[in-house]
RNA sequence: GGGCGGUUGGCGCAGUUGGUUAGCGCGUCACGUUGACAUCGUGAAGGUCACUGGUUCGAGUCCAGUACCGCCCACCA
């Protein structure tokens, strides 16, 4: 035992410890089991991720929960694995081809997916690697992928289940088109973004022979995105409006195209926005598209797929839609139909992968139909099937799901599911199947293609919590594991994820997917910015694992984490988590030098309890276990930390140990000590499980400190009595430490302390603490005297219970510290005069700055405080 | 436009159903190296709990409103 550094050394423990839990199979859960099932499902990384501190966060949590469960009894059980995110591997694939010169299109779809599979071969397992080092004890046996052959089945048997019942359909809408990745995206995938940008006020002439009371001529129209007038079909106005009442039906000459378009009203229009009359696009906008619609008009689409301008635009087609505007709004105000520019703030769609802003675009797309699969799961949730952690989210899903839109699930990339609808090429039938028909079914043609597009990588994932399970088939797995229990993961994923996963669990298996949904907060750096590559404001948890370790890491990073709050992180909050670590190692350290040959895992209620201490430290065990296993249980997590911090350090190290070590010097084996610090061990693992198992080996070799059974509260134990006496015992300690500071007492000098009873009861809380007083504080003696009266130039306190009186007589030299005290206070004083006439003067105050000022009166004020103290010590020493 | 979160000692944050003296970590100051630990120990200083009003015997905690910071959602061109 003597050889234990007597530093914590995580980088030389870490691995090995890692590799033996590995090894010995402890992060595996069997169906057949006869315990409790207790399921967690990972929230998959993307393949293309690298470990960041939201997954650090994301991941510690979901492990201790899954480690206390286990070390519950539970069949705990912990899936992992990762996600192909279609868009954004495609974009990094690409990427990657980019450097030597190709495109996907140079490669083709089918070897361009191949390299997508290379890719995935040697970067896949990135952040498999970082999960483990991060401590996660997941179930890599079960590691899943979206793309792998059980998750496609259960891609294309959701895929056809949904198209049965009626619940996918194919048409053509205004969708979020982003012209960079060259893809259709779901309203989720393009979140507004607050953008600074210009209205526009251009006129439309009149036809001409038509009548005009406006302004001349035409109708000023106002718009944002000038170029998509090239596809204007008519121009709106709200039928109240009064000012344009009489041209509703009139004829208008679309400027630089020439084409004839009426003025129609809708009541869409607002009266008091730009103009009053809006330039109805259809094919470029969601809300003209409806308007188009309803007035029976034909879009006209002006853009290409990469948004530059097809062959609608006349003399613009061919150029990005950026050019084109500025090309359109240079022509119209040759014309002299550039009314007026304004500022204007609003918010624009930017696709979620690449920033780019999106077009609303008309294209043709798959899309599921929302409403029904919504409503069991707003029941779900209304019913309590499914609690959400913290409660506000509840609001917040619920009022998505209640205005639910169709889901957008084509996506126009090659990396994906491919869509399980194929055309016959010769009588134009859709067939829905999981594989290729040779024939179709309708008239035996054997010309047969697939569609094109895949789905949207989410598509895959509602599908997680069952599918990694074995879903479509009946598995053992499924029967026993699911449903899950909690789900773990940030807010940002509610809508895109957790409902869907709520509905997909629903629809597919008939039962809620988890029961509990435990959503925590985003981690930003000081300043309140969320962490990302882009800001370069990262923290990367694998530089803290390597310099902390991490344990220090997972500690440090929960602790800090209230509930559902989002975590504002610097680097030297992990000196919190590494402090700790190597307080536990040491303090471990100390009682294994001292408890050699004791039995191990012995009931501490069957000891006999002869000592105070002993009595007093099961007493705040026993508490401390209940405390931090009902914190657990409500995913008070950072509670939980406070809570065996403040036991292990204050009361066991702080405390105890200093109680019991002068039995141990004297050579008695403190069976208490090695018990309370195996139970310390055991409720420490779930939150920093290297440093426990670290020095778990050393007291038990054999055995992992995984397969420990949880502490169990022991009520008999926690006794109110003993800890008031142990309190009061400390508040004289503590007393009696505060004369010695104040007064500079050495601790070579004999130090004799009278405590003098106030009540009839003081005396008998004294009971067995004694020693503990004079060794604490110190002392070469302690009389106890209820009849003392208050000696000369004696340090005095005053407790509940107790006067103490220190005589200071051969203690201190009472003169040279009155002296010491007076000089002190003159020196104190002639500060404060010196601040005081500074503040007096005007030429001060009135020029310095004010923080300078400021801080003199502070200093003054700290100077006032310090004379008043000294005057009352310099008393005691009469 | 709608919704949500935050505001507590110099800094970063806890504070569960309202209940004695409001806690913790860092930092600051003083002392300390007694064989677990200086990644430590002992002690000290430091707070009108954003503001206004209300409910209550009692409010950091509940209610209403205000201010500032931040987030999410939203098809006014």
């Amino acid at each position: 035992m003597k050889d234990i550094p007597s530093r914590y050394n995580p980088q030389e423990v870490e691995k090995k410890i890692y590799r033996r839990w590995q090894d010995e199979g402890l992060f595996g859960a069997e169906a057949s089991s006869r315990k409790k099932p207790f399921t967690i499902v990972i929230p998959p990384p993307n393949v293309t991720g690298i470990l960041h501190m939201g997954h650090a966060l994301n991941n510690t949590l979901q492990d201790i929960l899954i480690r206390w469960k286990r070390m519950q009894g539970f069949a705990s059980l912990w899936v992992p694995g990762t996600d192909h995110a279609g868009i954004a591997t495609q974009n990094v694939v690409e990427k990657k081809l980019a450097t030597s010169g190709k495109s996907r299109d140079d490669l083709g779809r089918e070897k361009f997916i191949d390299e997508v599979w290379k890719w995935r071969e040697e970067y896949g397992s990135t952040i498999i690697e970082q999960l483990k080092r991060l401590g996660s004890s997941c179930d890599w046996q079960r590691t899943r992928f979206t793309m792998d052959e059980g998750l496609s089945q259960a891609v294309l048997e959701a895929f056809i289940k949904l198209h049965k019942k009626g619940l996918i359909y194919r048409g053509n809408y205004i969708i979020n088109w982003c012209p960079r990745c060259h893809t259709a995206l779901s309203d989720e995938e393009a979140p507004h973004v607050d953008t600074e940008g210009k209205l526009y006020y251009i006129k439309y002439p009149l036809k001409e022979g038509e009548e005009c009371r406006v302004k001349g001529e035409g109708v000023v129209v106002a718009t944002t995105r000038p170029e998509t007038m090239l596809g204007d079909v008519a121009v709106a106005v709200n039928p109240k409006d009064k000012r344009y009442k009489k041209l509703v039906g009139k004829t208008l000459i679309l400027p630089i195209i020439g084409r004839e378009i009426e003025i129609v009203a809708d009541s869409f229009v607002d009266r008091e926005f730009g103009t009053g009359a809006v330039k109805v696009t259809p094919a470029h906008d969601p809300n003209d598209f409806e308007m188009g619609k309803r007035h029976s008009l034909d879009p006209v689409l002006v853009m290409n797929s990469d948004a530059t301008m097809n062959e609608n635009a006349g003399a613009y087609k061919g150029m990005d839609r950026f050019e084109a505007r500025a090309g359109i709004l240079k022509e119209l105000e040759e014309k002299g139909l550039l009314v007026k520019t304004e500022k204007h703030q609003h918010a624009v769609g930017h696709c979620y992968r690449c920033h780019t802003a999106v077009e609303p675009y008309l294209s043709l797309q798959w899309f599921v139909n929302m409403k029904e699969l919504a409503k069991p799961a707003i029941e779900a949730v209304k019913k309590g099937k499914i609690k959400f952690t913290p409660k506000r989210w509840t609001k917040v899903y619920l009022n998505w799901m209640e205005n639910i839109r169709d889901w957008c699930i084509s996506r126009q990339i090659w990396w994906g599911h491919r869509i399980p609808v194929y055309y016959c090429e010769i009588c134009k039938e859709v067939i829905v199947a999981k594989v290729k028909p040779e024939t179709c079914p309708e008239c035996g043609s054997t010309r047969i293609r697939q569609d094109e597009d895949v789905l949207d990588t989410w598509f895959s994932s509602w599908l997680w919590p069952f599918s990694t399970l074995g879903w479509p088939e009946k598995t053992k797995d499924l029967e026993y594991f699911y449903p899950t229990d909690v789900l773990v993961t940030a807010p940002e994923i509610l809508f895109f994820w957790v409902a869907r996963m709520i509905m997909a669990g629903l629809e597919f298996t008939g039962e809620i997917p988890f029961s509990d949904v435990y959503l925590h907060g985003t981690v930003r750096d000081l300043t309140g910015k969320k962490m990302s590559k882009s800001l370069g404001n990262i923290i990367d948890p694998l530089d803290i694992i390597n310099e902390f370790g991490a344990d220090a890491l997972r500690y440090s990073m929960i602790v800090i984490t209230a509930t559902g709050q989002d975590v504002f992180l610097s680097k030297e909050k992990f000196e919190i988590g590494r402090n700790f670590a190597n307080k536990i190692w040491n303090a471990s350290r100390f009682v294994l030098m001292n408890v050699q040959g004791l039995a191990l895992n012995k009931r501490c209620s069957r000891l006999s309890l002869e000592h105070l201490a002993d009595e007093w430290i099961l007493s705040r065990l026993n508490r401390a276990v209940e405390a931090v296993t009902k914190s657990l249980g409500q995913y008070r997590f950072n509670e939980a930390e406070a809570l065996v911090y403040d036991f292990f350090w204050h009361d066991f190290c702080d405390w105890y140990v200093e109680m019991v070590k002068p039995e141990i010097a004297g050579g008695v084996k403190g069976q208490v000590l090695l018990d309370v610090l195996e139970s310390s061990l055991k409720l420490l693992h779930p939150f920093m499980p290297f440093v426990t198992e670290a020095v778990w080996q050393n007291i038990d070799e054999r055995h992992s400190i995984m397969q420990e059974a949880w502490p169990r509260p022991d009520k008999k134990l926690v006794k109110k009595d003993i800890e008031e006496r142990v309190e009061t015992i400390k508040s004289i300690i503590v007393s009696i430490r505060n004369i010695r500071a104040d007064m500079n007492i050495p601790h070579s000098k004999r130090l004799v302390v009278y405590l003098v009873p106030l009540k009839k009861a003081s005396e008998a809380k004294l009971k067995g603490g004694i020693d503990y007083i004079k060794n604490l504080a110190r002392l070469d003696e302690l009389v106890i005297d209820k009849d003392m009266k208050r000696p000369e130039a004696c340090a005095t306190a005053v407790l509940e219970d107790f006067n103490i009186f220190i005589p200071l007589k051969g203690v201190i030299d009472i003169d040279a510290e009155r002296s010491r005290l007076t000089k002190k206070m003159q020196d104190a004083k002639a500060q404060l005069s010196f601040s005081d006439r500074r503040l007096k003067d005007k030429n001060f105050t009135a020029r310095a700055p004010e923080k300078i000022v400021a801080q003199e009166k502070d200093k003054a004020e700290k100077l006032g405080e310090q004379i008043t103290r000294l005057k009352s010590t310099l008393n005691t020493l009469i």
